[in-house]
DNA sequence: AAACCTCTATGAAACCTTTCATACGGACCG
DNA sequence: CGGTCCGTATGAAAGGTTTCATAGAGGTTT
């Protein structure tokens, strides 16, 4: 139980100013090789850390990037956080990851912990398109990157095309055959879960399937638990307009569907086939492997990184910038009637 | 980009002291109401946003909790994140969650962040027994609890038997018949890893088998690629020395064999039986539900925050505890041959 | 020999809070 | 009416860092 080593300390054991220390600790080619190896001497001796909180006060912002994502659990957000932690350590940033739940509660705390830090800049995804919490930071000069989804230019943004994506996996059920179609998936205010929705409806059109074809499932989260409900709700409809097979807004409710199904004794493809969206690493684990589409996730966090960093190191010669992606189509058994 | 609001120019609108705003701000009794009413208009007219910086450097301690985990891609860890913050947010303290993936270089550098962000404490489950980083860490001050692992006296730690659970996992594997059994698991400087293997070893003896009884296959991680390594490996044993089940240090390996063995043909459970670690949400829904050890997951990160806390607000009564919970065993299809 | 550089090192100021001893009125008590 | 006490507000100090204008030493140029 040391008590605060300074740079004083650090100072007056070197024999040099306390000017000196710092600068050895941030521009070491200002100082003469032989006080910087005495001062480094005493660095190591007293085991001085530097005080991250008085660097920030002095100059005005952390090195911490916030990370504000719907859900740690969902293995979509841990990839696209290594993709993020990657680029912020090339910058010598880092970053924390901070969980909204898809609660507008506690994704706007989480937003106050992060401007009360001074965070070098936010990353998130939003629980609702219009959140005064989040204007408010932006409005008050932190920097701000939406993840996964889409934005006006008046601000960042990366994404992956979630209507090309929704398209994608209808059209790849009608091509199997199907006539009859659900969709699972909500809270509609996400607006990846919007997305997904329209482009769904995209490919009944081009399909030539009537807008009806489609029976939407909606549920309360984007979980394993609201899967296996929306699953129940399906299974119970009558046999004649039970969908032959659902697109789910994300992986987590196809396996909650997927799980429900085989409890009721439903043959998945055969009595319904299922496609998901993530590509998490379990969607190939499940009993049986999921269609899924795959978006580029960690490549998705680097690049939010990066406009960030951007964005804040560049603040005159910044553009904001959408970044969009292409998701792809993986198919599995789920849809496959072998 | 409104420039820098701070107490002083809160204090000018509202016509107090600086002094003032920071009581109404933190000891709002003492301030009489009118003034107090005064001073909170000005806070929002102005959009004031506390300087978290300058309150902890001078506090001395910051109001963030360090959450250093193995992987943050493992639910178990996320759902031992969700513990910790139940209890930090109970004391108005917030969690930064980081992750090691296993590597030592990463272990300390998140160490290093944390200790000059002069984190109110460590909540960790190390990479290695012995980490100089973490003693350092330690001994300059900072409160640090393990987490899933036990430890000395001389310090707190939350965790859950392993070695009766390596117990659990290999008794029922051998109360349903087996007589050739595996253990998949590594690195082995993993103390979850070796406690794990112990009971194992317990079991054997208790069950009147020789330790020979017992292959063991070393993986250089705890994640789903490292299963299906080891699952090639077993495959490739020569049949008459092939275990007929195998136990897995974690749920993700188990699914990676899952998903090896299937590939290769093997049925399970009828071929091979498994046995997880941990009843991750995902082993129930796995192609064949696993047979798991189950953990109190978000238990562990409450006790975890709640030792933490008493450490560092009462570090006079304090006594370091070693807090054990006891897992149980999940049965499910991977280990019943219906 | 004076003037001028360059290379190093210095120390004070600034960043924003919180805290604490102190001051100021007014009310109450003797 | 003087003295006390209480409720409220004040302002200075402290906390550890970075930065910047400045000083000093030693060498080079004119």
């Amino acid at each position: 139980m040391t008590e605060a080593v300074s740079v004083v300390d650090v100072a007056a054991r070197a024999g040099v100013s306390l000017g000196t220390v710092s600068n050895v600790l941030n521009r070491p080619e200002l100082v003469a090789a032989a006080t910087r190896d005495r001062v480094l001497q005493a660095v190591a001796e007293l085991g001085y850390v530097r005080n991250e909180a008085a660097r920030q006060l002095r100059s005005g912002r952390s090195r911490v990037i916030g990370l504000v994502v719907l859900d740690v659990g969902n293995p979509f957000f841990t990839d696209l956080a290594a993709g993020v932690e990657d680029s912020a350590a090339d910058a010598d940033l880092s970053v924390i990851l901070c969980n909204s739940a898809e609660s507008l509660t506690r994704e706007s705390h989480y937003l106050d912990l992060l401007e009360q830090q001074r965070a070098y800049g936010v990353l998130i995804t939003p629980v609702a398109t219009k959140t005064p919490a989040l204007e408010a930071i932006r409005r008050r000069g932190t920097a701000v990157v939406l993840v996964d989804r889409g934005s006006s230019p008046r601000q960042c943004s990366v994404s992956v095309d979630d209507r090309v994506g929704g398209e994608l996996a209808i059209s790849h059920l009608i091509a199997c055959g199907h006539k009859r179609l659900g969709f699972v998936g909500g809270p509609v205010t996400l607006t990846q879960v919007s997305d997904r929705l329209a482009g769904a409806r995209d490919a009944l059109r081009l399909g030539g399937l009537r807008p009806n074809a489609l029976t939407i499932v909606e549920t309360a989260g984007l979980n394993v638990v609201a899967g296996r409900q929306a699953a129940e709700r399906i299974v119970d409809m009558p046999a004649h307009q039970r969908p032959s097979a659902v697109f789910c807004a994300n992986d987590l409710l196809a396996l909650g569907v997927l799980q429900e199904m085989t409890r009721r004794r439903l043959l998945v493809p055969r009595d319904i086939a299922i496609v998901g969206y993530d590509d998490i690493e379990f969607a190939a684990a499940a009993a049986v492997p999921l269609t899924s589409i795959r978006q580029p996730r960690a490549q998705l966090g680097r690049a939010a990184a990066e406009l960030l960093i951007e964005e804040v190191t560049e603040p005159k010669l910044h553009r904001h910038r959408q970044v969009v992606f292409e998701p792809d189509l993986v198919a599995r058994e789920s849809t496959m009637s072998t």
